[in-house]
DNA sequence: GTCTATAATTTGATAGAC
DNA sequence: GTCTATCAAATTATAGAC
């Protein structure tokens, strides 16, 4: 069937383009290197998605598909916030070792194209999900369970202590002076670790 | 006199240079921009510093050698552990909200060649820093004034909590539907706050 | 839909005059 | 040391056969 085959070239294509782009970035991926990865020849990729621009953008596109709704999925549980805190920093730090390289390609297009987002994240990321988030910490102030502390402060203190020794281990690895393994057995204990390190801090 | 002018042009570039590739990375900058920016002719660019590879290398050991000395500064102290945590994150955010673009710049470079630290970082940050604090924690933790922590660890949540959130602001400031102002805002109480978290944390 | 061949442009680098 | 002019290579994009 012809669209069988239409689908399955196109998906080797964004497959590979994923690959290239999220290593090499917009301007030192080189198209060649796609197809070549996707098995199929050069012409094949401007056949489906005209320009080296726009396959950009649909790998963008599938990362911040990719990456939003992990976030929002945890929130949007009726758990205790610490629980959700447990939850999180153990998923999300197992979920962002296997695609380690895609905060830095989210985080590096965002500086080139700030625009770009506005389009991509607004319906994964709402107002309701930032509300909610909002309003039980406001509870929890109020029975006295946690110290007075902004949702803000905390959800950027959260991701922060998942995502960046991560994302940052090729440096990390020599200022700490460790090898890969070493490494990411550190990586590893932090999924138990950040969570009891962030309770610790907001805890009456 | 000859002298002068040498390094004024050598120095103009190297700048130029700075400007553009910590912004727009190797693969991004175009020379001839590197040359309008010094407000000097492509071909100086290749006088100076050969080439394009060699100009960039120079911009990435300025960029270690700016940034590697501010860590250590303040972990060789001879204060209190609490009271480096208060100096580090105070100054330390302060810093990087000034360079924003220089920590990306590295950790970039670091993904596409993690050779070229071994030749630049290891005499700014040598084993007598790290043993410092690694004897320091394992002191206050004999004492029961914090609990029993890694040096590792704590180290990875200071500074992912201080520069994490600075070098995100363009995808936070969407997530948290804040404006720019907003965002620097919650950078500037993160001086202190973060801090206030870390010790919350660690200590009994 | 897929391929080969090639056009069109960009860009790092150099030659050579001053 | 500095500039203009130009080369040579790389790279995106397209034309056209099958």
């Amino acid at each position: 069937m012809t669209k069988n085959k239409e689908n399955n070239t196109e998906a080797l294509i964004l497959d590979a383009a994923k690959d290239i782009f999220q290593h090499k970035g917009m301007e030192g991926a080189r198209m060649q290197e796609i197809a070549d990865k996707a098995g199929i020849n050069k012409a094949m990729l401007h056949y489906y998605y005209r320009s080296k621009q726009k396959l950009f953008e649909a790998v963008f596109k599938s990362a911040i598909n990719l990456m939003a709704p992990k976030v929002v999925e945890i929130i949007n549980t009726e758990e205790h916030l610490f629980d959700k805190i447990r939850n999180f920093t153990d998923k999300y730090i197992t979920f962002i070792s296997k695609h380690s390289y895609i905060p830095l390609f989210i985080i590096n297009e965002l500086r080139r194209n700030p625009e770009i987002l506005k389009t991509t994240l607004d319906h994964n990321f709402d107002v309701s999900v930032r509300d909610k988030l909002r309003e039980e910490i406001a509870i929890l102030i109020q029975n006295k369970e946690i110290k007075p502390i902004s949702a803000e402060q905390l959800f950027l203190d959260v991701i922060s202590l998942c995502v960046f020794p991560i994302i940052t281990k090729p440096l990390m690895t020599v200022i700490l002076d460790k090898n890969n393994k070493q490494y990411d057995e550190i990586i590893t204990q932090r999924k138990k670790y950040v969570a009891d390190f962030i309770i610790n801090a907001i805890k009456y």
